[in-house]
DNA sequence: CGCGCTTTAGTTATAATATAACATCTTTGA
DNA sequence: TCAAAGATGTTATATTATAACTAAAGCGCG
């Protein structure tokens, strides 16, 4: 599996993801329409977290009608119970999921420096926090879990 | 301790925070002017997260100025860099902090019904953490993990 | 097919959160 | 006491998000 990190054909991801995506709405009975799967490709672009207002303008740039903020945000709302993306609540934008279709909470490793987020599962952290909501009595039915710093390439290239 | 969800003296904790943050920025030669306390004590008012012009609300009714927005966000700038309280970026909101003075990353468990907010300091999620980052040499700067779910109240009050 | 129901998208307006930029006042220390 | 630094005031505006209503498209059933 390559990194986030490195140099990769892109496009392979984009594509990948958005047949997947067609695969698991298929099978669910959502309506993946052609505006939500724009919007999803857009969030793809890059492995970059996006805002809605730049989704937004790379719609205007790319579609003839000129979208506005209500339709984003509604494609945006339908991805995510989808579980086809991610909103980051501490940045105020959106990530593709790499592996959507199980229901789960991500932890997101943001790089402050090239801004490249990778979502990643870990068992440990997962534990820990299950842990923790049971010693408190606390149901949990949504865990944000963002950590913001350097990724390895930004540090290595600050040295 | 007394549990946040308990009914509690809370005068007692207002009263505890704003006297720990004079301390603590006499010590370390930060000003807490008449305003920046006034917006600790409002951000202190309850155990549930407080926005920002929720506070504006609360200071155009008890005191003589009106104040605007930056004036407000302005003190809440100082009071994180004081570490004296956290930003909740799930809620666009603040909330103080129970054991300032350390610098910290904490963990918040947020009630979805009541909103009354714990602040938690739990081993096993800093070190899983800490290890997560050190396998994807991702180097962590700021940590939010802010688990959303029901507290134990809410959970025997619902059933 | 065609009718009606449901879902999706368009449209307009506005709410909620946050900051830029510059003016003024206050504190502090030399 | 005065100059510099720091805090607050003020005005305007940027950014993110949603409410409410209208129009169009898809879908299921006779």
């Amino acid at each position: 599996m390559t990194s986030v990190y490195q140099t990769h054909d892109h496009h392979h991801c984009i594509s990948e993801a958005l047949q997947e995506a067609r695969t698991l709405c298929q099978r669910s009975g959502a309506r993946l329409t052609h505006l939500r799967e724009k919007v999803l490709e857009l969030v793809w672009q890059s492995h970059r977290p996006i805002g809605a207002y730049d989704i937004l303008a790379e719609l205007a740039k790319q579609e003839e009608r000129v979208a506005q903020p209500p339709t984003v945000y509604r494609a945006l709302d339908f991805l995510m119970e989808q579980g086809l993306i991610h909103r980051l609540s501490s940045l105020n934008a959106f990530i593709g999921c790499p592996h959507p279709g199980k229901k789960h909470n991500g932890c997101f490793l943001i790089c402050q420096n090239c801004r490249v987020t990778q979502e990643i599962e870990h068992q440990a952290i997962n534990q820990s926090i299950a842990s923790c909501a049971t010693d408190q009595g606390f149901k949990i039915t949504d865990a944000a879990i963002e950590l913001t710093g350097l990724c390895s390439n930004c540090q290595e290239a600050q040295e």
